[in-house]
DNA sequence: AATAATTAATCAATCGATTAATTATTTTTG
DNA sequence: CAAAAATAATTAATCGATTGATTAATTATT
């Protein structure tokens, strides 16, 4: 049946994910990933047409959910720093439900091989990074932010956070004291700790008007 | 000559160093290495052991020139934001300077694989995100510092901020409009506009007596 | 009966590592 | 100081292991 087949893939899908995040896309081999999904090394190929074309699979399933929610922010007419603010929810949900995907992502980003699997992945994530700072360029243009305040490095800060916080997360684990690989303590502390520190700080920084230097 | 062994052993860590950085550690095999720095494959495991050992002399590198950093700013006696800033253009310098080397760190942090490397490269690394801590925490608690700052998120946005720049360099020179894995660009664009935003962004936060909610 | 799905076995290529032989450099010795 | 002995450095060739991929045969489904 098509509809089992597609449940099949899609358990691939979810199990290559997982171990292509812990292990790197050399790291983990196709005979590993096979077994531990279940099916025969062979089926790799015959779903996917190859390892790179489960890698690439994987990303797919992304591009198309995340492209969705894009065009919905998009088009809401509220005022900059709650757009903001929603955006910064958003990709705290997003990519803290998501941490394998994540690590996935900034990995393959900070890479020079693969060349044309990287401008496809480049231009995903620069959708989104692209639209947080047209966000914030607006919040500066329309007075509602400060000034001489610096868009891209915003940009930086926000992604760059929480990427700190995932991909980092041994790290991160040894700075707070709690396992920040947890699924449970990231939706009950780390999650709602990010989203509140982000957004009080680019607050502080955006709209109250103080003199810095 | 010791010498001369030494300055060629110095020259393969340097190259090594570079491919890691742009392939990732499985990517880059023996071969490629040995070829690029000009010497006999078998040289990387008569000088060093082998490929895992190669790669923990680049760390070990890096790790006997920062402890030297640390100790020093640690035994100066000026006021938190001074030390935070003085933090601040350190981490800046060090991480804008030796790009391929954070980018080897951030990959590595972010596996799994490798246990007993990993956790030698998270207490380099956790040096120096708990030292921030402890200049921050120390800080809130003298008073100069805002009372209800998160500490440990602000560590996150710090070397995350920076290694955003760094690993998601092809994504920043999109963002930015120009080239983040030029030197001269590095130097004289991003490093000072990355100094200035963490500083002023902290500041706002830290200092500022401002009521967020 | 025909097509799709699945398997086990095998392919060539590449990996890191090692070997044995050769060359270069010190060190010892006369 | 030079010849010889000893050690260090370097090379080319090869090792077994693992990789992703493919094949041909088998089973299941339509």
């Amino acid at each position: 049946m098509t509809e089992e087949r597609q449940d099949k893939k899609d358990h691939i899908l979810e199990i290559a994910e997982k171990l292509f995040a812990d292990l790197g896309y050399d790291g983990a081999s196709t005979r590993h990933i096979s077994q531990a999904a279940g099916v025969n090394m062979a089926m790799l190929n015959y779903y996917f047409g190859g390892k790179e074309g489960l890698y690439l699979s994987i990303f797919q399933k992304h591009v198309t959910q995340q492209k969705i929610k894009l065009e919905n922010l998009n088009n809401e007419e509220i005022s900059s720093i709650e757009k903001l603010e929603k955006c910064i929810d958003d990709y705290a949900d997003k990519m803290m439900s998501n941490c394998a995907f994540q690590k996935i992502i900034y990995r393959e980003m900070s890479l020079s091989q693969r060349s044309e699997l990287n401008k496809k992945i480049i231009s995903l994530i620069s959708l989104n990074a692209l639209e947080v700072k047209r966000i914030i360029s607006e919040g500066i243009k329309n007075g509602s932010f400060n000034q001489d305040a610096d868009a891209d490095m915003l940009v930086a800060s926000l992604f760059g956070t929480k990427s700190y916080i995932i991909n980092a997360a041994e790290m991160s684990s040894l700075l707070m004291g709690y396992d920040v690989t947890n699924p449970s303590v990231i939706e009950t502390v780390v999650k709602p700790r990010l989203k509140n520190h982000i957004k009080k700080m680019f607050r502080a920084y955006l709209i109250n008007n103080n003199e810095n230097n």
